[in-house]
RNA sequence: CGGGGCGUAGCGCAGCCUGGUUAGCGCGCCUGGUUCGGGACCAGGAGGUCGGCGGUUCGAAUCCGCCCGCCCCGACCA
């Protein structure tokens, strides 16, 4: 490929909606332009990574026996009304009508249609296990997309799903999975921890995410250094180091707390420390409403809740909790709550002796309250987020906390779409069963992004390998004098299985090579004055920036080596 | 959805507060010339519904109202 023909329109300055690393640096470069909020238009050098991308998801799939297929984007409305997820999805679902009046979605994921797939052609225990995937182009809505492409709104993904008779067979799947995406990972060049991460609903399932440490990331990791421990903050956990503040109330009393809400201000109206405020929270889940209780200096997790409660959980609205509790939310507390309300505590509350509550009225509070004597939990248990302090429950070693990019999840669904859909198999007794699922995804653009942002340095972007857009360049400097030289390096380049791109522009050399730097490439090659007055020219090493001067005649064959071995670095296995 | 910021040439910005000639600057682009190993120089040139609609005014990029879009923080997010 010739640079002069080719569309990276590279730029000198930093685009203006870009804030994150990444996004201005592979603006910048020319890898993609945004096309409105949360999508994007990819230019031959960002759709080369991604396909890089790809080509490594898909061999890595294939060897574990993977099957893939290419499911529709446009999707009919009925299907995700069976599984209860036309709601669920809520607005994160673009949808809309055909001209008949049809209700149709675009699809955000498609647990739905692969089962709808498996209930049609897996009817016997002999047709699995199976495992089936996509490339494709997911769409969600997203409330706030940011960080370029690492939370778009239309974005490709590869999704698979496994099927299973047995819930031995879905470990045994799972583990493929897992091994599967360490390779892709590893192979992509990603540095990158896996975490447990929130599992959902499907109560005992497992899942765990792949998280590049990054900066530009919104999720936040729990990591130990000293065992290895790692967890997505959502469903980490930790040894507290709670200790209980004695208490200036000497008895149970009501105080007038005008429109006091949060607890700092509860804390600061009253003068104690958060230690001694017991925050409820109310929720709901499908089927009843449960106040969940947590010390005033700690957080409530809702995925631990939700795996407490077996069921999907979400905050109540306003409305409902006046309704429930006449009292709105901030005022709101155990004392006196609506007997249908189970009243669960996180293991912080038990410390709190004399403390405070929402007195159920506006603008009151109970002061010198005591859990389980003032009024009832039915149980405690690890409902708090885990906080900086809080030590490792393995080793008791300091936690630490960062930033991550999601960059893959795997999970065991279980039987939740197989049974909704009537996706069922039969057994060697003739039995029927519901198939066994698991559900496995990668983000190829943040992978993308993930190791712009691992790796690039003041000049640009410094890619990988596997996953550079080429992996040379040639700087021909002055094509007027050397431009058939070049062109000869490159021909014997291509013909070497070295993938490289030819800067041929007529323009001066300063540009070439800021533009060499910034797009990245791993190798360079410049043909130039100063190495040709000896027959030699230059080649370098974005990475580190090593070089050799070789002769022009050895300099493909010199390039070769080089890159091939760097090669193995990627490789397979 | 709450809070904040922004929208002026392909890109990045100034001008707006305090209304008044042909709306500027840098980069990029075009033509000619000189340069040629780290974002060259000289000369000439093209390119604008000043986000949209409405209002105030003799006069609006500038003031007022509504709307749209984009970014950031938060909320939200198998």
């Amino acid at each position: 490929m010739r640079f002069s023909r080719f569309l990276a329109p590279t730029l000198k300055e930093d685009p203006k909606e870009a804030e994150v690393l990444s996004h201005r640096l592979l603006v910048r470069a020319g890898f993609f332009r945004q096309h409105m909020s949360g999508v994007f238009v990819f230019l031959p050098l960002g759709w080369r990574v991604l396909q890089k991308v790809a080509r490594i998801i898909r061999e890595e799939m294939d060897r574990i026996g993977a099957q893939e297929v290419l499911m529709p984007s446009l999707t009919a409305g009925e299907v995700w009304k069976a599984t209860g997820r036309w709601e669920a999805f809520g607005a994160d679902m673009f949808r809309l009508k055909d001209r008949k009046g049809r209700d149709l979605a675009l699809a955000p994921t498609h647990e739905e249609l692969m089962t709808l797939l498996a209930r049609n052609h897996f009817r016997s225990y002999r047709d699995l296990p199976q495992i089936l995937y996509q490339i494709q182009t997911k769409f969600r809505d997203e409330p706030r997309p940011r960080g370029g492409v690492l939370r778009s709104r239309e974005f490709a993904m590869k999704d698979s799903y496994s099927f299973d008779a047995t819930w031995e067979g879905l470990d045994e799947s799972y583990a493929l999975h897992d091994r599967a995406y360490r390779r892709i990972f590893d192979r992509a060049g990603l540095k990158y921890v896996v975490v447990s991460a929130s599992s959902g609903l499907m109560g005992g399932s497992q899942s765990e995410e792949f998280m590049v440490p990054s900066e530009a990331g919104e999720d936040r990791l729990v990591l130990c250094d000293a065992c290895g421990y790692a967890a997505n903050v959502e469903v980490a956990e930790g040894k507290r180091e709670d200790h209980s503040v004695p208490s200036p109330f000497q008895k149970m009393e009501k105080v007038s707390t005008p429109d006091v809400r949060s607890v700092e201000e509860v804390a600061g109206f009253l003068n104690v420390t958060p230690e001694l405020i017991i925050k409820g929270l109310v929720v709901r889940t499908p089927t009843r409403m449960v106040m969940a209780l947590v010390r005033g200096d700690r957080d409530l997790a809702e995925s631990k809740l939700q795996r407490a409660l077996g069921e999907e959980v979400r905050m109540a609205t306003p409305e409902e909790v006046l309704d429930a509790f006449g009292a709105p939310i901030g005022f709101v507390g155990p004392v006196d709550a609506p007997p249908e309300v189970e009243i669960i505590a996180d293991l912080s509350v038990r410390q709190v002796e004399r403390g405070v509550v929402g007195g159920n009225e506006e603008d009151t509070h109970i002061v010198g309250v005591t859990p389980g004597v003032d009024f009832p939990v039915s149980r405690y248990l690890d409902l708090a987020l885990v906080k900086e302090g809080d030590r490792c429950v393995r080793c008791g070693e300091p936690l630490r906390f960062r930033s991550a990019i999601e960059v893959g999840h795997i999970f065991k669904l279980g039987t939740k779409y197989s049974e909704a859909l009537g996706a069922f198999f039969t057994d060697a007794e003739g039995k029927e069963h519901p198939i066994i699922m698991g559900s496995y995804g990668i983000g190829l653009a943040r992978v993308m992004a993930a190791a712009v942002e691992l790796y690039a340095d003041e000049k640009g972007i410094r890619w990988p390998l596997s996953i550079a857009p080429f992996e040379a360049v040639l700087l021909d400097l002055d094509p007027g004098k050397y431009g058939e030289i070049t062109r000869k390096l490159y021909t014997s380049l291509q013909e070497k299985g070295v993938e490289a791109i030819w800067d041929d522009r007529n323009i001066s050399a300063g540009v070439k090579f800021k533009d060499a730097d910034l797009i990245g490439y791993p190798f360079r090659l410049v043909v130039g004055e100063r190495g040709m007055r000896e027959g030699k020219v230059e080649i370098q090493h974005r990475f580190d920036g090593t070089s050799r001067k070789v002769p022009v005649e050895e300099a493909a064959i010199s390039l070769a080596e080089w890159v091939d071995h760097e090669r193995r670095h990627f490789a397979p296995g």
